[in-house]
DNA sequence: TAATAAATGTCGTTT
DNA sequence: AAACGACGTTTATTA
């Protein structure tokens, strides 16, 4: 059996000193953090190229690329997963190719110096888990409908239609048909005519009265404009309230099974 | 004059040992590097949890963090430039907290061991250029209209109408007012209605036929559908073709101008 | 600051 | 594989 390898840090090394780390790196299938002063031409979807400078690349394990300036939230240039590295010295620098197959994209770092050069393992099977999404308030919605009026009754979720899937549709306490879209942050004109959507095809299906109630923390300037203009309904809602509810409902079900 | 600072790499240093150098690191505006066993808590526009395990932390000098596992393009979590970090020792274990004010955002990084430490200035001047974006598309269109068909002449450009933006509007060889709207990536249904909005306006204004073009590498299925059944027309173009075209008219620009 | 649309969007789900 | 919508979308532009 071979021996787990142990991970390597090395300041400053020459191009020749890092290329067959690199490549162990890369074959070994383990991640490879590199610091330097690089260039970056990309071809693909879109192409860009990107001058010399000093810049952290991340190869992962699973193909995918990372190239990050020393500012800013987002990469200057990336690969997703399932991306080819292959490493080579070309005229005094060093090449790194990142060749994605299926999506017919190349990537090409041309280092000319290493500030830094690391190959490490990683072993992370931790548990991520998310609170406060959409699917939270559409799951909160229905364990209390109350949330948005007093009588709601849902009768299905995410039912589909034509255009796409209704949030929650139910009834209001004088049984009229209610169609609610639910929205995690402020909601925009493009929500309103989202429900416009629904409401197009379910008044094509039935003549009786529907009401378009549409949920979210906010309603921007110009989407209160439509929804006024088209009778439509807004309902404050937020995400966190909506977490906060399921947290109570979760600890509630025990005594709920006993009643 | 304060004497600029060599970087910091330390492989595997206690959490007494790294507590110092990660604290001069963020309060020097320096880039911070860490790998090692953590997790994670955030709360803000939504909240997560994720469990220990080993990753990449990066902390930038804006103010932006990423936490990376090893495996997949985007950070499990993150914060976006602006943030605030804060460093200490709590219960053995090192903590790092980042705190977005502007949004009300926190995150915390709570560490039980390191695998790498590094401490590093990347300068980076470099330039960053994009070919092959949208409106690299509609410059394309622009100076050669040809591209979307024979006699095509544009009138405007990101001409505003209630809706939003019309892409370019024009006339075609027949003088029929005509209105294109450019993807750069395969047209969905989504494409066909923001075309059909505009639509909409420009019949309420005049009574004169209007031709409809939608732009686009591809057209999806249902998105055929409906731009049939309206009346529309689709023209294939990709955004690299607009950008070697853009590149040509670019060389050729010193000839036009002795013509 | 708010609103609006693009993005090498990415990511998951469903057909 | 294609289509479709959510995303802690992010980012840029404009009113």
């Amino acid at each position: 059996m071979e021996k787990a390898p142990r991970q390597i840090i090395l300041e400053a090394p020459s191009l020749e000193d890092a290329l067959p780390i690199v490549k162990s790196g890369i074959s070994h299938k383990r991640l490879v953090i590199l610091a330097g002063r690089c260039s970056v031409e990309y071809e693909g979807r879109a192409s860009s190229s990107l001058g010399p400078g000093e810049r952290l690349i991340i190869l992962k394990s699973d193909g995918s690329a990372l190239i990050h300036r020393p500012k800013d939230y987002s990469p200057v240039n990336w690969q997703p997963p399932g991306s080819l590295f292959q490493t080579k010295l070309r005229e005094n620098k060093l090449v790194i190719r990142i060749y994605h197959r299926k999506d017919h994209e190349v990537m090409e770092i041309t280092f000319t110096g290493f500030k830094l050069v690391s190959i490490l393992d990683l072993k992370d099977s931790g548990e991520f888990n998310l609170y406060a999404s959409e699917s939270d308030m559409q799951q909160a919605i229905l364990t209390q409908p109350s949330i948005i009026e007093e009588g709601f009754r849902p009768i299905t979720s995410e039912k589909p239609v034509d255009p796409g899937f209704i949030d929650v549709l139910g009834v209001d306490r004088n049984n009229v048909l209610t169609i609610v879209e639910i929205k995690r942050v402020k909601a925009t004109k493009k929500a309103v005519l989202q429900l416009k959507k629904y409401m197009d095809v379910i008044n094509l299906d039935s003549n009786r009265k529907v009401r378009a109630i549409l949920v979210a923390p906010a309603l921007a300037e110009g989407a209160e404009e439509i929804l006024v203009s088209l009778g439509y309904e807004f309902k404050t809602l937020s995400p966190q309230y909506c977490a906060e509810i399921l947290k109570l409902r979760g600890g509630k079900r025990i005594t709920e099974y006993f009643k």
